[in-house]
DNA sequence: TGACGTCTGTGCGCTACCACACATATAGGG
DNA sequence: CCCTATATGTGTGGTAGCGCACAGACGTCA
């Protein structure tokens, strides 16, 4: 096709945002980007570090971490193809306090922090769509703390499960109880116990690092509406259909 | 001076985001904008109905609550003169989940809603800098949900009134217990607690409704480093005398 | 096959915080 | 002045989740 580096993304992007661009400005963009795989637990930018990349992830699934002081970790965002790692860079802040690392493998599209900052000077439909995607980040973070602060384990880990199975489009993933209680801030062996609540309802099957969903339904119905209000801002947000429907 | 509506406000705006705008650009806002008192527990807009205004405050503070279901409510950030009630207009979404309340009584500078979107559109340096104060937020919100997951009662409490403290410029404020309980998200019981705790080692005098804080190091000792963290952010971001220095 | 490292399950005491239930102080209006 | 609203102080359980301490399960590599 037209595409000079890119083959396989022709006409729909696979990430939503980029999906909702004009076709021109989205192929001005794609001259900027390539495609590259996330690897599971590759470390995209670390706290205090700079930002140097982008990241449009087309598939697979990437978590913001903050740290706290004794080596706690809590999730303060999950971004999938409906988002974009680096957000702070259109922010005009060069680093951030947040850990952004591969927690489902994938691919993404990776663009330069200088020339995607550029890019988002001008004002195109690109830095607009941000704005709105901040936004939705934005809601997601605070409903995650408000989650964080009044439901017990297994309402937020039910939470958590089917957010992560929205983005990736799978019912199956890979995950330690340790790496699960990093995401949530408690300990593992409460992840233990709360996995245990939802495989005994038969919600999930959950055995040796290989977690899957049984019945997504009974997870809404345990997990706090925290999840349907983050969901709802998504799909608010981006209208995928009509938007596809126009670049077809 | 050559303002035509507002004569106070004459050379350098108090409120932080407008005092880094070029001298211009800030007097053809002002033309769309009108001081106004703010209130004490005024509600500036409500989860769900629309954002009509938005509010740049020149002192006093302004509280954004999120609800959980059962009326328990979480702050999820706070706003002073450093900053702007309204953000989500800015982010092209014409409502919000949560609740805008004074929490300090002062004043503020409003805009229409539509004005401001407007304004927004067109790139000067207005959009530029509600992106970094965008990125600041964020940066409070998380960590701010941090501090509520991993720290007791009394740290987020010296933390609040810290951050209290930074926004309205005086070490007296009026509180009741109920409300900060509304703040931490947690029973009044508690928050009763807690100031027991910092009366006691002569940090704060606090007795029917007036806290005063008496020893503001302190606090800080108190407090997790997540005030810290915050504070950095804000200061950072803002780089106050050297532009006020340019605008003199 | 065995030895070792990494995950997983589970039990026990402890603490912070919650839920509820009062007793008291204070302000402000009749 | 009293009377009542509202704010504050405190006590008594209950419980979710923590810290710690192991015991089994499984993969892997020699």
């Amino acid at each position: 096709m037209q595409m000079p580096l890119l083959k396989n993304h022709s006409v729909v992007p696979a990430n939503r945002i980029l999906a909702t661009l004009p076709k021109k400005e989205y192929q001005r963009l794609l001259r900027s980007m390539e495609e590259i795989p996330l690897l599971f637990e590759k470390i995209l930018y670390k706290p205090g570090g700079l930002i140097l990349d982008v990241y449009f992830p087309t598939s697979g699934i990437v978590s913001l971490l903050a740290a706290v002081e004794d080596r706690a970790t809590l999730e303060v965002g999950l971004v999938g193809r409906e988002g974009m790692v680096g957000l702070p860079v259109f922010m005009e802040v060069k680093t951030s306090r947040n850990l952004a690392v591969v927690q489902g493998a994938g691919s993404a599209l990776r663009m330069k922090a200088k020339i995607f900052a550029k890019e988002c000077q001008d004002g195109g439909s690109l830095p607009r769509m941000l704005r709105r995607y901040s936004h939705s980040l934005l809601t997601q973070i605070s409903q995650t703390a408000v989650c964080n602060r009044f439901h017990p384990i297994d309402a937020r880990l039910a939470r958590w499960l089917l957010m992560t199975r929205d983005r990736m489009g799978s019912d199956e993933f890979q995950l330690t109880q340790e790496f699960l209680s990093n995401m949530l801030g408690v300990r593992r062996e409460g992840v233990n116990k709360a996995a245990g609540t939802l495989q005994q309802k038969q919600l999930i099957n959950y055995s040796r690092g290989t977690l899957t969903i049984l019945n997504g339904t009974g997870l809404e119905a345990i997990a706090c509406n925290c999840y349907g209000i983050i969901r709802e801002e998504y799909d608010a947000l981006l209208p995928e259909k009509a938007r596809v429907k126009t670049l077809h």
